[in-house]
DNA sequence: GATGAATGAGAATTCATTCAT
DNA sequence: AATGAATGAATTCTCATTCAT
């Protein structure tokens, strides 16, 4: 995995072609997310992408040999970019509202979405989700055992249980906004929060 | 009787769309939920869609001039369906447990989560399911005060709340199986439930 | 040709279908008309007419059984209108003026430029414009040789000559007019004007 | 050397037309502009104008995304070799009728007159053709100004007067002729050879 | 490392016309 | 006299991908 990356032609199936430190890679990792993020997952053809990169389209292609690849690289710049911030959360001082913070949060959550909007019709990215959404769940579970402990069980709810209702409400508030609907919103939000207040010591 | 009085073509705005009851129409409105069932929304195309109808492409369009109202009729009738296994949830007689099981049913769910992907770069799906979703939570909420009454303040919920709480865990679970994640499932799950029991009398 | 028209189905080639008469047939041709006037004859497609014309599309293939039909009778019903207008004009206290008027009316000329420019691909409407052009020219040459006689020779210039002449100059101002060209027009017109002072007694 | 270095898809603006200089361009816009002459601009499809091209229709949309593009490309090419011929005239020894024969010639005028039509439904054509016919009009008064300075005014013309008077003329010569209209054609054509003998030198 | 050129497939529409009733 | 249904052919445009240089 270390080794160098040779410079395969398309051709050759499971081989990055590019180098993995290059400007220009990142440069079209960073259109592609832009193009999704603008005009959605559907939109982020590799024409359209280059578009917005300035560069020429089979220049994607050389870094991307198919759009799976592509749309893989951007996956996982957004999963490493949230695994940092989910440890951040984890770390604070108050670490699970700030879990909760994260999972309501409308910026990361729009291109979230279309990651999961796209995981329907495109397998490569249906298993990386599904990978990184154990790795995330096991990790947030594992720290919230450790801070919450027996608090949990009090409230016949267990750490991965929490993770998962923190993350559906979250995705689910987010979601809705997006599309015009918010009844309920606020009264979830509250319902959400004593839960937390009830688990855990006041905020400062 | 039968068949669209379509004297407008597609950049027409007021178009009757004709009699719902045309043997062709609900050929064609089955084929494309089928279509988009097996091979995710963004294969709903008036191509695939006649293919599995086996119809011309331009039968399609006669009776759907764009792939917006084929896209709205499906989920319109698919909301039809939902609002009617609903109704009948909420006047069974543990309408919440019902609700719950609706909501957390995988093979309603998959449909709803095409149309939730599906709104993203389509404004009139949005829009429409926008205007479903707030219709049916106001449904749900209504009943459900009465059902429950002051039981719900007692647990910090409201009607509203609860609604969009169960809605939200329930399409997690299915989403997540979809794609192959379990993690926390059960948990949650049991959570959900301990807290329906807190809340309704013990099912018999 | 006198005869009563026979209701042959559209098979049947040179037949036109629908009376004369009918009120929906003066519908349909009008709605023609607008839609040429409105959009171009371009999008003089059956499916529009019918739009406009409140009408279902089959309906104005039952009058008009091909497209040409259509257009032809929406031309000959515009010749009808300009030769009832040059009748006008010619028969007037100062008919040669009332001819450049005529020429260089934009409202008039733009149904004809349009004719003109179907003309190119229609065979059938070339033909019918073609025929219309000669007679018209005719006509007006007529007249004007009984009304201007040997001031024209004088002049060198023919009564036919002359109203080409006025005819080409006229529809040309109104054609650049249209896409937005005016050098020279007030000129050129000047110079029509001045060519008809000379030839003529002064307007009154 | 050369190609399109078009990073645009169609819907961008700013699209770099890339090289003229590429043999197969030339052959698209050789092929469009015969399939114009042919069979009227109304048939200049990508894949009519693939068809005679030997070319791959997707080919044509690579050089011009836009149809506009390409009718656009076949217009500039015609207006620079009418620029160049219209020079040759100006430049000639005898200019003025050198122009006249140059409007009244069949062969460039057909195509000429199939942009006109065009230009009816098709803004961007529009657009160029009368800031073309300005250019051009422009360039032939001054260039007159020059050549017949005073006997213009003798004659109650002005350079640009003329300029579009001839212009006017000579197209309508040739838009009737090739409708099969005659009538006037020679006398018209007299008159206005009689014309320019009297504003100008007798033709050696 | 990079890129211009090329291409087959498919998408969304629109259209003229036919036909059975 | 009228019309709903149907359909094959076109049209414009977009896309992923390949390939030679």
């Amino acid at each position: 995995m270390g080794g160098p990356a040779i410079y395969a032609p398309a051709m050759v199936q499971k081989r990055r072609v590019g180098a993995e430190s290059s400007e220009t890679r990142a440069r079209i990792v960073e259109a592609t997310e832009q193009v999704i993020r603008d005009e959605g997952y559907a939109a982020a053809s590799s024409r359209r992408v280059a578009l917005r990169a300035e560069l020429p389209p089979s220049l994607v292609h050389y870094y991307f040999p198919t759009t799976d690849d592509l749309l893989l690289a951007v996956f996982r710049r957004g999963a490493e970019q949230s695994d940092a911030m989910i440890e951040a959360a984890l770390t604070s001082t108050d670490p699970v509202r700030a879990l909760w913070r994260f999972f309501s949060d409308p910026s990361r959550n729009a291109l979230a979405m279309e990651f999961v909007a796209m995981a329907n019709h495109r397998k490569a990215i249906r298993t990386e989700i599904a990978r990184h959404s154990e790795a995330m769940r096991a990790r947030q579970a594992q720290l919230m055992e450790q801070l919450l402990g027996d608090r949990l069980a009090d409230h016949k709810v267990t750490a991965a249980g929490l993770s998962l209702l923190l993350a559906a409400v979250g995705r689910t508030l987010v979601m809705e906004a997006d599309m015009g609907v918010a009844s309920g919103h606020g009264d979830a939000r509250a319902s959400v929060e004593a839960l937390l207040d009830e688990l855990l010591p006041p905020k400062k």
